[in-house]
DNA sequence: GTAATTTCTTAAACCAGCTTAATTTTTTTG
DNA sequence: CAAAAAAATTAAGCTGGTTTAAGAAATTAC
């Protein structure tokens, strides 16, 4: 039914088949067009996103009305915003679509059902969880001790698929830079 | 036997008085003095580690060879470079104790052991973990709209224990300023 | 297939925050 | 309590990356 999300979690703990019929219960997915809205600024964000097919980008409005994008979600990544999603808070993020895509919504109310029925869903969000920590943990080095522009040259051979995929200035966004810096940037390497 | 840490499971999961008994045989109680390491560049993060009392710090030293802070924990905070610790990988963090401390660490061996026995501690983990993905989005959100400026006057109201208790140098990597603009920024303000 | 819209580039002026280097203040240690 | 070490301050000059503004190229939608 849903093999990116099936496989995904056969990766980390072991569903036999009758759990993956129960776990498909909790799941609505959802078929979106490009640039459609999962979550707007000032809504909770209810539901956690599993990204089947397709791309996601969360952003926020900065003060001089820009978007400013702090996470993208390709194949098999989640996205939500975990403090508005655990503590019913309003979100100051948008997710929307960038292209065509199947996504995998669980509300925070099949989430908790889903963890009482299915033990093993705890521990693969657990696990979950805790890769994402690392990542930041990556990720927040790599902001340290590189500069802005030794992160995008590290960004760019570590993702080539994501600077396929994703306009250019959206990668810029990002990775904190203006869209000029970054043109200025690939002038210069080629 | 360890109040903030049985407090801080007991936020977030029930346990009765036999599992707690169950869980204090998986955790091992160091009493460190001031400056002493839990870990150097180069080893393997082997465990996780919880600030029972006292304040560590979690460093790597950058290409001009200073040190560079990526998180600080006080009491009833985990800390762990979480990619060496579940990835057996040499780690480029050192993990130190700005003060006396008395930690609780819990090895990878008897992490996983603890979960197959005390299945609520699953539970447990998922929640912190998914608290830390939360604090790093909320964190990362700050990085992107605010100047190094706004970041160091928010950190300091915010967390005026922080600004008590550790060196202001040690702040300034922390939040990736040069202990000089703090000084001037410091300055500023009063 | 072409008009509309979105994305990317170029270039010059500017500034937030860093570097360097020297001095002062505070804390630690024997 | 004195000497040594660690931490904080001051100030001048500099630079990586932004801002502003305009035009060119590519993509989308009808």
């Amino acid at each position: 039914m849903y093999p990116n999300f099936i496989n995904h979690i056969r990766k980390y703990v072991e569903v036999d088949e009758l759990s993956v019929a129960l776990l498909n219960q909790y799941v609505i997915p959802l078929k979106l067009k490009r640039k459609e809205f999962l979550l707007k600024e000032g809504q909770i964000c209810h539901s956690l996103y599993f990204v089947e097919k397709g791309c996601l980008k969360m952003y926020f409005i900065d003060d001089k009305l820009n978007e400013q994008i702090t996470q993208f979600a390709l194949e098999h990544w989640w996205m939500a915003d975990h403090f508005s999603f655990m503590d019913r808070k309003p979100s100051p993020y948008f997710i929307q679509t960038i292209e065509k895509s199947e996504i995998l919504a669980i509300n925070s109310y099949s989430f908790e059902a889903m963890l009482r029925e299915l033990p093993q869903m705890e521990r693969y969000f657990r696990i979950v969880m805790q890769r994402a920590v690392a990542a930041s943990q990556l990720r927040n080095k790599y902001l340290y001790e590189m500069s802005k522009e030794e992160f995008f040259q590290h960004f760019s051979t570590s993702f080539p698929e994501f600077v396929q995929r994703v306009p250019q200035y959206m990668i810029a966004s990002y990775l904190g830079l203006t869209p000029q810096y970054v043109s200025e940037l690939r002038k210069k390497k080629v």
